[in-house]
DNA sequence: ATAGAGGTTGGAGTATACTCCAATGTCAAG
DNA sequence: CTTGACATTGGAGTATACTCCAACCTCTAT
């Protein structure tokens, strides 16, 4: 498929995927090009893609984002497996840091709730715990 | 206390310390300045900038946190009632997703050391899901 | 042959979030 | 009264991740 298709599908600007192969984010499984110079690509960009795409949305940068689908590429498994073995700590840790927010956020929710005054539930680090 | 105790206290740079203030995310509360135009921080100062600190770790930018602080001083209890509602809801869905994303990558893992080829296990969207 | 909708490039510009620096002011200690 | 450690400012520079643009090539349809 040529560009405007990918991006359709993606969602993703042409710039922004002609950026990702510039930053070296798409591999020749996913892109190629045809005699009048055009990318021509296959299914597995779109699947870059929305790796990419999901790794941006947990905050990966792109930069670690294509380290991840580097390793991903040239790794033994028994280094996959630790690699992933650590990413999915990390995750975890960023899980549990969202489910403390959002357990504050109801906290104070509850608190407004039943009536206390705002200023009152304002900042606490205490409530964060 | 003075910039470099705060510095030290909350493990961020003076400058960007300056850097957050000169954005507005720091109010009177927080800082006043001394006769000497040095500035003077109170522990409102230590608790916003582990709430920046938090929201940066979630992912907010500097500028929905300043808008979630603003909100925070400036709203009727309906409102903030609200305005949690919505931010707890988009960290659900933040949270979700990482969860998604963990669980994709231990199934990877699984798969991995059950011996599976790695490249058997790249990049398919299905395995997301 | 020309129009129009696609594609290409290199390079400049933008937003975010710092980070560094030079010049300068303040203050306690020797 | 100078030294050294702190503080101040404005402004420049950096990294990340795009976003836009001009100039130009390609292909299909009329």
């Amino acid at each position: 498929m040529l560009i405007s298709e990918l991006s359709e599908i993606t969602g993703l600007s042409k710039d922004t995927i002609r950026f990702y192969e510039k930053e070296g984010l798409l591999d020749v499984a996913s892109s190629t090009r045809s005699d009048n110079n055009y990318r021509q690509y296959t299914n597995e960009a779109v699947e870059r893609l929305n790796f990419i795409k999901r790794g941006k949305a947990m905050g990966f940068t792109l930069r670690e984002i294509k380290s991840i689908m580097a390793e991903w590429d040239s790794v033994t498994p028994a280094q996959a497996i630790s690699f992933i073995q650590s990413k999915v700590e990390q995750l975890e840790g960023k899980i549990g840091q969202l489910q403390q927010f959002r357990n504050y956020l109801l906290e104070k929710k509850a608190r407004l709730e039943s009536g206390v005054n705002l200023s009152e539930v304002k900042f606490e680090e205490d409530n964060l715990r």
